[in-house]
DNA sequence: CCGATAATTTCGTGCAGACGAAATTACTTC
DNA sequence: GAAGTAATTTCGTCTGCACGAAATTATCGG
């Protein structure tokens, strides 16, 4: 018999799903929600593996189902594998949330641990956990957590780079991509529910003065798309 | 190049180790702790594997420099071995307490759920856990905690099957691998702490009467051996 | 000391998942 | 529409970890 993989135990149906397929998934799916075609380069950048890797593992994924994949132009998740990856995104979500929340883990490395621990931890655990937080509907970074059910909220707001000069609106979101950049972005404030307003925008993808709270900072268009927006209610 | 295999984030040193290495590491510690040699299928038996797998890992292993293996005699830790046991045995055991007391996962679910998590947990994470329950000695089931250091009480309690009638005692620790005989004990009152004097042994490894707490039970010899016994002090 | 039995190892194999190099397809630009 | 470039796939290969079957070694009873 050949060796059996060392899987996580979410999947509730029939085939468990191993480590790197939920990270296919994920990735997948939130390459989707950006809008853009999951192709198999965004697919290799995101996920930090050579192309032929990648190519290979979209093939296996589509012939069991998860996928569909038309050669040469891309990937898009199947019913079964959206489900697959709100799954795994809520354990994501609900994890980092707990491990801020309760455990008082930092911020940007948050993420980091909620990645390893989201392909360990069993389904029923997940749930625990979000009860102990009141079920929460937003990680600590601004992300909508799904629900048991796979219903999210996929709302897709502006980012701050794009956000009209004037008009005063609240930090929805904030990337977890990239800890060095959390950290950057809480020295300004600039987290979930904070007010902004832009003053200007330097013309050239340039730098933008925005008020955040009560201090008028200046920052760059990297830093500003990885901040969402919506108008203040 | 090679794939990267998916590596536990716990090694402190230059190798970080898999999951499947850090298991076999685990159950070669447990066995020798029982006094056993840790042959290839004493090995299987405890990892559920053919033991013709457990020859070539424990090969690989004793050629990373975690074990002594002499062909035909069975292997040993090295120090190095040991250490890294012993750091999964506190990421395991921590993870036990905080499951159970923090989040309410039933008595009997913790072990499982732990073996899967103390693979992906970072060290750091494993360390807030403890902090958060007051840096415990031992775990649900009455077993110790190494510290970070790799410390701890490899004391050899006797167990209720060869605990001497009229002695009173206190139950130290039971076994945590079998879901099932964890509900058993626990409806028969045999935790750690509870008092217990054995009032009769039937022979050939008969039933043993025994008085816990205010009781008196009747339990087989197979449960009476997953149950550690110290004199009360 | 010799054979029977049990434990262990070797050998060939399989699968998952990764890689680089080379071939292929798609797109863009004259 | 042809040519060049970029993206994608195919191909052969590698490592980790598992397996069964067969060969080997140890051990125990006489």
């Amino acid at each position: 018999m050949a060796a059996a993989p060392r899987r996580s135990p979410a999947a509730s149906d029939s085939a468990p799903l191993t480590a790197p397929v939920e990270d296919y998934l994920k990735a997948i799916y939130d390459i989707q929600q950006g809008g853009d075609a999951a192709t198999t380069n965004v697919l290799a950048e995101r996920l930090a593996l050579a192309p032929a890797s990648v190519s290979g593992m979209v093939r296996r994924l589509a012939s069991q189902g998860l996928l569909d994949h038309e050669p040469y132009r891309g990937a898009r998740l199947t019913a079964t594998g959206r489900a697959a990856a709100l799954r795994t995104l809520r354990r994501h979500r609900v994890l980092e949330s707990y491990l801020a929340t309760v455990l008082g883990v930092p911020w940007d490395d948050v993420h980091a641990e909620a990645e390893q621990l989201e392909h360990a931890a069993s389904d029923t655990l997940i749930d625990r956990m979000a009860q102990a937080l009141g079920d929460p509907l937003f990680d600590p970074h601004g992300a909508p957590i799904p629900t048991r059910d796979g219903v999210v909220d996929e709302t897709r707001h502006s980012t701050l780079a794009d956000w009209p000069v004037g008009t005063r609106g609240t930090v929805m979101s904030v990337s977890d991509k990239d800890a060095a950049m959390l950290r950057y972005l809480g020295e300004l404030e600039l987290r979930p529910g904070a007010m902004v307003q832009v003053h200007a925008r330097a013309p050239y993808d340039g730098p933008i003065e925005v008020m955040v709270g009560t201090e008028l900072r200046q920052i760059g268009p990297i830093a500003a798309r990885a901040v969402r927006i919506a108008p203040t209610a």
